[in-house]
DNA sequence: ACGAGGCTAGAACCGGTGCC
DNA sequence: GGCACCGGTTCTAGCCTCGT
């Protein structure tokens, strides 16, 4: 979803690496060397600007511009001939560098606002291919490690509902009677009272069962070496984010190679284990030889569309600040 | 000690794209 | 055409910090 916001902090750090004095200037000339932004988002930008409602957004985004165009670890001064904007669509393939701008062909960058969010991915992808291959699949996550406390749930809620002409399991929903039900129940906050404990015990099972699953499939060193990887989005070459953290920090860091990230670190251990809170979770942790500090990160595993609400998806959160995380390496 | 208000993590929701 | 996936945004319960 290409917000105003989103627009306009990526299309302002790719003009201010462009060497114009101001964001201002900048908006005036409105450069033809700066590929696949039309004036309609010229046009937005101006509006914005003059509404005054993303200063900080637009101070932001511009900094990062001129401090990439200045850094040593990036254009060291040297204005580039072109700069390509992504653009609100998404890339074709299975595109694993979220790069926003790519500068002289060779640069990428990735423009990343408010969100420690790893990937939103589907459970089986994350647990199970080890976030190696995607493949649409249609498992019913929840089924697939806790049918039994989801089932007992699934039985539960229809009863409290008090719905009538509800299929015999929870495999057997389908969109309409997912609807239906979803429809009965509460859409926020607690469980009604009579299912605040199935509810506990579905979460429970399910957080268990998802890390059990996880720590199986990465038994050997290698296999959690890739993960981590993946997790971290290490790249074959070599690319830039510029942003700001959910808390605000500004983050302007180069994301190393798995090779980099070889000759510096080596993996001592990677933890997963359960942590039900509201929703099934499982936190991870890697501990590195060479690095002052572990890194961690959680998952989610939920609905994304409401209880009972389709199939669920695996949120991946990074919970260890940016600037300390290893192969992290922050640009000058 | 206790309620108002601020803050935040957690949960829900959303608008888009691309694939089956 | 529908569903899964993506990259978030929005909402809110429950904690924390105040002023009384």
């Amino acid at each position: 979803m290409a917000s105003s916001r989103t627009k306009i902090t990526e299309i302002v750090t790719g003009l201010a690496m462009m060497g114009f004095p101001s964001v201002d200037r900048a908006l005036a000339v409105r450069p033809d060397w700066f590929h696949n932004v039309t004036d309609d988002e010229y046009d937005l930008l101006a509006d914005e600007r003059a509404q005054g409602d993303f200063e900080s957004d637009f101070d932001t985004a511009w900094h990062h511009g001129e401090r990439f165009l200045a850094s040593a670890d990036g254009l060291r001064g040297r204005v580039p001939d072109r700069v390509e904007w992504q653009g609100p669509g998404k890339p074709p393939g299975y595109d694993q560098i979220p790069a926003d701008l790519r500068v002289d062909h060779v640069f990428l960058v990735s423009c990343k606002y408010g969100s420690d969010i790893l990937y939103n991915a589907s459970p089986a992808h994350v647990f199970d291919r080890l976030l190696a291959e995607k493949r649409g699949d249609r498992t019913d996550w929840f089924l697939e490690v806790a049918p039994e406390a989801y089932h007992d749930l699934y039985r539960r809620s229809v009863a409290a509902a008090g719905l009538d002409d509800m299929p015999e399991t929870v495999a057997q929903l389908d969109g309409e009677t997912r609807q239906r039900l979803k429809d009965a129940l509460p859409t926020r906050g607690a469980w009604p009272d009579e299912l605040a404990a199935p509810y506990r015990d579905f979460v429970n099972a399910v957080s268990v069962a998802t890390a059990h699953r996880w720590k199986d499939n990465l038994a050997d060193r290698s296999d959690q070496e890739l993960m981590l990887w993946r997790l971290l989005r290490f790249q074959p070459a070599p690319y830039f984010v510029l942003g700001q953290s959910s808390d605000g920090t500004p983050l302007r860091f180069r994301v190393g190679t798995p090779s980099d990230f070889r000759r510096n670190y080596a993996i001592r251990a990677f933890d997963v284990w359960a942590d039900a809170m509201g929703q099934p979770m499982v936190r991870w942790r890697a501990e590195l030889r060479g690095a002052r500090k572990p890194i961690e990160g959680h998952v989610e595993v939920r609905w994304s569309r409401g209880r009972f609400g389709g199939v669920p998806e695996a949120k991946v959160i990074l919970d260890t600040p940016h600037h300390d995380v290893a192969n992290y390496h922050p640009i000058a």
